[in-house]
RNA sequence: CGCGGGGUGGAGCAGCCAGGUAGCUCGUCAGGCUCAUAACCUGAAGGCCGCAGGUUCAAAUCCUGCCCCCGCAA
């Protein structure tokens, strides 16, 4: 069976690789993001698909639009019977979506219908849920809002960061889409439409998102310092200044005014919330490296009572 | 040539702009106080100030080159 397959991000190259080293399934080409300026010196960078499949794959195509005609008319003739979408980073009008003859899947980084969107492994952080998964879904012409193949929950554990839960279902991922293959292949693949009732939506996150509230729970906060990790950080402001905030605790027998520095010590940096305190435990100033909260402390001088806005 | 910050005893930092005793918080070690302590007091050890040149009577500090680390941005 030939495959195309649509993505970028770095959660479907595990995917990716087990579709190029299976023998059932050939990857006939792959539909990649355009190389982009990034790293220090802005370098043009390939998208973590393209380093993947570079050379290993006949064809690799990164169009500014994958709408556009001409490409359409490119993947026409690679004649694939699917595609598998995952984290490419542009939408697919219908004429694409028609295109294979089996039809797209994706590979969405949730239990849809709960978060469709592009940060649903943050908003599963985010709410302190205790199980997220992989779903394979037909793909239509909404957003995530396709019928479901086939789901397979994974545990989230207390000290689970985005960071983390991304590349325990970049691991997960190739087992429930090499699973969804065989179905088809089969013959008896399913299509469960989306309970739209329970549907949520978790868009795009932008820089400022991680700004940390104190004024809101200490759970809360606790939980969005990992929700934010590893991008794009939460952060907090000392007098003046930007302090990532990598890792922190909750304390519950803590009181003060939130964002007030309640205790320092080799444990780390105590800050009120609104109800209970954060145990700040690795930190970053800006140009300065990752360390403990203790060592920070050291370094600034920090006095209990200081406050972060 | 995208913009910018940093490399100083074991850790984190100040000092650099206006060259001329190596400073701060913490840790370590010794002693003291205490029923006791991660608390407190006293004292001590520990640094070729990233590397290599240059300027100078004198360089952590000024100039040049190199190495390494990081933030923005993507």
């Amino acid at each position: 069976m030939k495959i195309l397959y649509i993505g970028s991000g770095e959660i479907g190259v595990p995917v990716l690789r087990a579709l190029m080293v299976s023998d059932e399934f050939q990857v006939a080409g792959v539909v990649t993001q355009p190389d982009r300026p990034a790293g220090r010196q802005l370098k043009l960078t390939a998208s973590p698909v393209k380093q993947a499949s570079a050379g290993k794959v006949p064809l690799i195509l990164q169009p500014e639009k994958i709408n556009a005609d001409n490409v359409l008319a490119q993947l026409r003739e690679l004649r694939p019977d699917l595609a598998v979408v995952c984290a490419y980073g542009q939408i697919l009008r219908q004429p694409l979506l028609d295109l294979p003859r089996l039809g797209c899947l994706n590979i969405h980084a949730s239990l849809l219908p709960r978060y469709r969107g592009s940060s649903c492994i943050q908003a599963a952080i985010r709410n302190g849920d205790t199980v997220s998964g992989v779903t394979v879904m037909w793909m239509n012409a909404g957003l995530d809002t396709g019928d479901i193949l086939l789901q397979r929950e994974l545990t989230i554990s207390g000290g689970d960061t985005a960071g983390s839960l991304h590349d325990k279902l970049a691991w997960l991922a190739p087992e429930v889409l090499m699973e969804s293959l065989e179905l088809i292949v089969s013959g008896i693949a399913p299509r469960l439409p989306q309970d739209n009732s329970l549907a949520s939506y978790a868009g795009k996150l932008k820089k400022e998102d991680g700004q940390i509230n104190w004024r809101q729970n200490a759970t809360a906060i606790e939980r969005h310092i990992r929700a934010m990790s590893p991008w794009p950080s939460a952060d907090a402001v000392l007098s003046g200044k930007r302090l990532k905030i990598h890792a922190a605790t909750v304390i519950a027998a803590a009181d003060g005014e939130a964002g007030t520095v309640l205790r320092i010590d080799g444990e780390g940096v105590l800050v009120a919330a609104a109800d209970g305190g954060v145990l700040l435990r690795e930190v970053q100033q800006e140009s300065r490296r990752r360390m403990s909260a203790a060592e920070f402390a050291c370094g600034c001088h920090l006095t209990v009572g200081a406050r972060f806005s």
